[in-house]
DNA sequence: TTATAGTTAGGACAATCGTCCTACATCGTC
DNA sequence: GACGATGTAGGACGATTGTCCTAACTATAA
């Protein structure tokens, strides 16, 4: 379906290139589609957006459930998490976190989809949450999420910055010891 | 002098709603100028962002020189780092660091001046390595420089995502109980 | 007063933007 | 073959972009 082409093709774009500095010829190209035939299936650009967004909601939703079968400890599916910045570190090096520069530009437009850009930051907040709640932590849950959350973030805009996959690994590598120290006691993870 | 009066307009400007997003138009009307007469000062958008990475890292070599001479100690310098997150909580929480946002976007944007860019960050990292060794931790210096300023770059990048000051003073306080753990024995900050 | 240099205002310019319209192609169904 | 329905191509549109030109203003020096 064209639709989804669409979807997929500004999805690439926007991560790589920006969702501003996109524009509907750039989309266009990519689809290979005429410049015009785009208002037949979205009406304007910030419709692309949402579509994006929800796309993304749906594939990252099904991430974590595979995560969860995956692995039976909760110390082992937040380390999952952990390595998708060794398993997409070519793309974070050059392009950031999808998430982390996406949040960040519509902050700085201003724009209506932040809080559904918001939503995709929570979708992984709640699925740590729940981990660390598992582990032990029910009462730090949500400040360990966070905390691993950010450290993540802070690693891709670095990694971007000095385009060092060593670092991304590196600081991984620091992301699981410091997990290990959370599994031992219960309360003295901070 | 108008020059300056366009490049700390620019500043505020490209950090509030971005470089690419922010027009000569944008620009003229902060500082109250005639559009045209941009042309006069900066042949182009390019130079401006020059001017403006150039004075950022000015002023930053400033705000690190004296962080060294109001506090002997480095941990107190590294303090004083951390805190910035705290004296600038309100812009942060709105817009996110304007390091690492400008440093994600232009590199959305493939320019040129990515390199410039990437030179305000090793400014810190350059700065914070030599504190981390004269903590004594000079064999782990740069990782653990390295370490705390992706840190900080992740908690700018959710708090602003959440827009919540509560998360910034609970990171920070997190990264002064971290460097408190740097501090006890020379080789087992890791 | 005249001359010169520095600074400014206003608008022209081609290109590109998001949006929107209309004509054409393709299709299964009668 | 005629028929709507669905999807497509191409371009018009007004606005805005970065860039650039030129006429006019200001102020100091001769």
């Amino acid at each position: 379906m064209t639709r989804d082409r669409i979807v997929e093709a500004a999805d690439m774009l926007f991560y790589r290139y920006g969702f501003d500095h996109t524009s509907f010829a750039d989309i266009a190209d990519a689809v290979r589609i005429s410049r015009g035939n785009f208002y037949y299936h979205f009406k304007t650009k910030d419709e692309i957006l949402d579509a994006v967004i929800a796309a993304r909601l749906t594939t990252t939703k099904g991430m974590l459930k595979q995560w969860e079968t995956e692995s039976e400890h909760p110390a082992d599916r937040i380390r999952s998490f952990i390595h998708i910045l060794i398993v997409n570190r070519t793309d974070i090096k050059r392009y950031g976190c999808p998430l982390g520069t996406l949040s960040s530009e519509l902050a700085k437009l201003n724009h209506d989809a932040q809080g559904e850009a918001k939503a995709l930051f929570t979708l992984f907040r709640i699925w740590l949450r729940k981990q660390f709640a598992l582990l032990g932590h029910k009462a730090e849950a949500d400040v360990l999420a966070m905390h691993l959350l950010a450290r993540s973030q802070g690693v891709a805009t670095l990694a971007n910055a000095f385009r060092s996959e060593k670092f991304i690994k590196q600081e991984v590598q620091q992301m699981c010891d410091w997990l290990d120290s959370c599994l031992e006691g219960a309360s003295s993870a901070l």
